[in-house]
Parts: structure tokens; C-alpha cells; sequence
DNA sequence: GTGAAAGCGCTAACAA
DNA sequence: TTGTTAGCGCTTTCAC
């Protein structure tokens, strides 16, 4: 914006031609003559001319634009799906438009979101109500939820197969020998969360084992760490602990450590979800369950960019599998 | 984009007024009569109706967009930046557009910068070269440079007094004793790089010391845990290390108790830089200088917010407070 | 305060 | 292959 900005007029000029054979040479498949197409380029490049991508979009009805709606970032998770999908769209013509959600308005963005005449729509955000997927679906936007699903919209969604996971994390700690096992829970309504436990829940029955206790920590580092306060602090504790994701997981390794002076896993095994980056710190050394992040944001520029160009509508739903992560933290 | 979306036309139409009286109701300042204005609302109600931003970027010549550029989010403290700028931006009415450069062709990004009509960039990256915020600015688009600054750019800058928290570190670590001192670089050209480095320095050099040692780690997680290597594996070792931001510090101290079995302060103290929330991890327990996130995001905003309402070009150059942090990984 | 009309910079028919 | 023409949806004069 700001300084008298070059048309494709000027240009046009410049070469002596018309301003549709300048539009023709910025625009991929239009017929131009290599004649005309070298005169256009020398005259754009002596003038600095760069086509208006908002005037392109407000006539061909598409922005390329993408918008991602994420609640926050402390969790690494999240910082590393901005990075992984901003990158493969923009390998695709598309930008990332950031909409941060304020706690408790939701769906205040969802104006924001549709004056943009973004071209589509990524959720990456367990707590988002349903109302943004819905509402973009309603006027023909893809959207594709990350990491979660929401049972019969019309949204697509990438997730990881979180019942399977946490059944694999139960199924290992009964393997380890462990009686008294507890659950430290995300966001509690989330689809990681349900699933998560769901499947642990189902794998430690398997053994005739229940959740010996259950906290909730809401996917935050703080919540976490009261949670786990409040775990450790009467006399019977857990031997094992599996928290929903290794972001809260941290926390709890840190108020066992520091705050009880007990070992891990001498004393407690933890077991996490994501395998973030630093599970695998020395520090951590996390025992958790993969979501294969390349995979999972392959999965859903694939999904967005097949249904923005095709203007297809039919949701898809892809799984990634979970891998068990095996490290020093539990057994 | 998609669905036959509802103009201000449609609206009009149902309202029975002109075009233009829909678009007065939706700008703000513009002089409609309280019982236009509600028949107005009540007819956009009714249809769905949103304002194209698009549309009205191309006339009013503003997009309310702000192109943040980044490098790479491996390191928390950029994602902690894109979050915070993000929320701030928001709140005024802006939204950020995000483009991540590609490692050895930073450039390249200029171009789908420039074609967004953004109002404003914010370059959040020590490895970009100048070549952006000069382009930017010679078009007359406020740029402000996050965390680094270029000599005689016509460009803004929001820094911490790198020079000075270098400096309090090497004071800090020449009071506790310490004689052989070693430093593990970030990326060697950076501003923040150079700046740091040349305060510690001078900071020793007050005290009659000097670096014992120095390796470099491109701020990169893998490339610190290498200098970490090379510095730990001669028979003579540092009794203290400063690594040039936190999150390659937490490289070196995995290193250092992993591999080498050393402990952290009793064999060897490790301070760092930027005091991102895994600093505070009892895992970590870093000594180090903080980076006033939220008052630097706020500085960038206004300088931002400023240029890009009234167009004053002035560059603007904020540099705040270094603080330093002390925690148990040094003396 | 309101409507008619012009035009932001561009793409996409349509003829030529 | 080209130029001409008609808009995309909106803001903004300009008369009234």
C-alpha cells in the first residue's frame, strides 16, 4: 500500500500493448506470444510492476488465501503445525492468513474470517466449538479440522488415532507391571482428549485394570502441574501417570521432580502424547505417542488444496496411525 | 470464496435503498440516518451479509493485512512472537499474513509480499538479509525488524539491549569466579549475534578476562550440541559456557549431563539467552537474560500502527530493558 | 442524508 | 494471438 503503485496500465504502456496482453503474461495457461511476453517482462521489470493479487482475487474468486484458526501456541505442537502447513501451502501458491481466537469469543473470528474471501479454512484448535466449521461450510469454504472431528458436519479432518494410542500407552504400562495407574486429562470435551481415553481406558480393562485416579489438567502447563499436585500429594500414589499430551506432561515431570524430590521412573513412570520435539530432550526423554506432524499437515493441504481447486464439498477424513514412542520416562 | 456470496447490492435491494447506503452503515464515519442504518442491518442480517475486504482494500487502498515474515519456529520464543503480534494486531483490526522464507532463498518472499498490498511488514528473522526491508520501505510499506536491526535502513526496529545483557552476563559470571568462560555463537552475522557477543566480551574484558573458548551453533538445536561437543571433549574443559540464546543453551546442557555426565552447576554453569518459558523449567533452570516479549510486541505494534494510519515513515528505533535472570544453572 | 455514477486493478469473455 | 469491453464488490465524489 502507500506510494502511487505500478499498474498493469503503466506497463502496458510502456511496451505498447494492451493491458490485457500485460494480465495475459502474469496469468499461467493464458496464450501470449514470446514477443509480447518479452516486451511486457522488460517494461514490468524497468517499472518494479507486481500484479495486485486483491484485484486478481476480486474478480477471479479466489484469494489464495488460507485461513488457520489456532487458540495458542504454548504448546510447541501447534507452533509446529503453523510452520509445516504455512510452508507446504505456500509451495502451492497459498498464504496463511492467522486468526488467534480470544478465550470465551471463539467465534468472534468468524467474521474476520469470511471478509477475507479466505479460499479455505484450517482449525487447529481442540477447543473450538463447532460453529466456524459450520458456518464456512455453509457458504461452500473447505474446512478441514486438525487435530480433532466433529461427528456429522460437513468439515474434513486430519487427526491421529488417538483411541488407538492411548490404548498402545495402556497396554505398555500393564506390560511394565504397573497397579495404580492415573490420568491426567486435556480439555475434557476435546476429541483428543475423549479419545485418548477412551482407549486407554479400554486397554487397561483389557488386563482387568481401571484408571486407579483421574485429574484434569486442560491441555495447560499450570493445570497440569496443580494436577499433578494434587495426585502426589496423599499418601498412596500412583505408579504410573499418562497425561494427554507431553506439553502437560513436562509440567507433572517437573512437580515430581522438584517440587516432591521423587524419580522418574524409579519412583513414577509418565508416559505422554504428541512427541513433541522435546520429549526427546535428554532432560524429558519422553515415552509417548507419535502424531506423525509431516504426515498429518501432508494430509490436510492435500484435503484443502483438492477441494479448493476442485470445488469438491465431500468431506474426507484421514487417520494417521500412532506410534508408540519408547523412552527412559516410564518402566 | 465458492457460494454466490451476498453483496451489498443484494442488501440494498432488500432494504430498498441504494448501494451506497449499505456501504455507509458498514464504515465507520460515514453519515447514514439512524432509520437507513437499521434497515439496513436488518436486511444484512437476514441475508448473511459481510463486506468484502478484498473489494474494499482495492478502492480504500488499505488491506488491514500485515505480512510477518519468520525463518523458522523451532525456536520458542519466534512462535511466542507470532502469537503475541498476532493477538495485538487483532485487536486494532489487523490481521497477520505469515510467510515463512525458505533457508537460502529469503528473497524470494518479496515478491508474494508485495503482491498482498499489505499495509505493513514485520520482519521476525536474525537470518533475513536486508534486501526485503529496503524493497519494502522503498515502496513506501512501514517495515518494522523484530529482535535486529540494520545500520541505515529506512526501516524500524524493536530490539533488547543486546549489548547490555551481554554485558551483565559476563559481570555476572566474572563475580562468581569463573576462569576459563567459553561462548557458543548463534548465527555469526546476526545483529543479536554480534551484539551480545561484543558486550560479554567487553564485559571480561573489564575484569582483565577475556573468551577462553569459542564455538559457534547457528542458533541451531543440532549445531549447538555439536559446539557443545567440541568445547567438552579436550582435557581442558570451561567452567562456564555462554550460549547465545536459550534454546541452543538447552542443547549444550543435554549434552553436557547426557553425554558427559557432568552436572550443571557443580562441574560446569551454563547461562543463556532470551528467557523463553522452558528457561523457567526445573528441568533447565536457566540463568539467563530476558527479552521483554510483550513490551517489545507492544513496540512493534504501535511503531506499525502509527506508520501505517498516518504514513509517517520516520523509522522508528525501540530498544528495551535486558534483565538479567538468575536461576540455578550458573555459580 | 441520500442516490447516481465513476473507478480501484485486475480477469475473462468476445470479436477481430 | 491480440485488443476491446464488461464487470468483480466496494468506497467515494458529486449533485440533489
Amino acid at each position: 500500500m502507500a506510494k502511487p503503485s505500478v499498474t498493469s496500465t503503466d506497463v502496458a504502456r510502456l511496451a505498447n500493448v494492451s493491458q490485457s496482453a500485460v494480465s495475459r503474461t502474469f496469468t499461467s495457461g493464458a496464450s501470449v506470444s514470446d514477443s509480447t511476453r518479452s516486451k511486457v517482462l522488460a517494461a514490468a521489470e524497468t517499472l518494479g510492476y507486481r500484479p495486485n493479487a486483491l484485484a486478481r482475487s476480486l474478480i477471479s474468486g479466489r484469494s489464495h488465501i488460507v485461513g488457520l484458526v489456532v487458540a495458542y501456541l504454548e504448546n510447541h505442537f501447534y507452533s509446529i503445525v503453523i510452520e509445516r502447513l504455512s510452508r507446504a501451502l505456500q509451495a502451492r501458491g497459498y498464504h496463511v492468513l492467522l486468526f488467534m481466537t480470544e478465550p470465551g469469543q471463539q467465534d468472534k473470528v468468524i467474521g474476520d474470517i469470511l471478509q477475507y474471501q479466505i479460499d479455505g479454512v484450517v482449525l487447529a484448535s481442540v477447543t473450538l466449538s463447532s460453529q466456524i466449521a459450520e458456518e464456512c461450510a455453509a457458504l461452500g469454504v473447505p474446512v478441514v479440522l486438525f487435530n480433532r472431528y466433529i461427528a456429522d458436519a460437513q468439515a474434513s479432518s486430519v487427526t491421529s488415532d488417538n483411541v488407538d494410542g492411548g490404548y498402545k500407552l495402556a497396554r505398555f504400562l500393564v506390560a511394565k507391571g504397573f497397579q495404580r495407574i492415573a490420568y491426567i486429562a486435556g480439555q475434557e470435551n476435546a476429541s483428543t482428549n475423549l479419545d485418548r481415553e477412551q482407549g486407554f481406558v479400554q486397554g487397561l480393562a483389557e488386563s482387568g485394570q481401571r484408571l486407579w485416579k483421574r485429574e484434569v489438567g486442560d491441555y495447560l502447563f499450570e493445570g497440569a502441574a496443580e494436577a499433578a499436585r494434587r495426585l502426589l500429594q496423599s499418601d498412596e500414589r500412583p505408579d504410573a501417570i499418562f497425561v494427554a499430551n507431553d506439553h502437560m506432561a513436562f509440567a507433572v515431570m517437573d512437580v515430581i521432580r522438584s517440587e516432591f524430590g521423587l524419580r522418574i521412573p524409579a519412583d513414577i513412570s509418565v508416559v505422554g502424547y504428541d512427541d513433541v520435539p522435546e520429549a526427546a530432550w535428554p532432560a524429558y526423554d519422553l515415552t509417548t505417542v507419535e502424531q506423525p506432524v509431516d504426515e498429518m499437515i501432508t494430509a490436510a493441504a492435500e484435503i484443502l488444496l483438492e477441494q479448493m481447486e476442485h470445488k469438491v464439498v465431500n468431506p474426507a477424513h484421514r487417520v494417521a496411525e500412532a506410534r508408540l514412542v519408547v523412552r527412559g520416562s516410564a518402566g
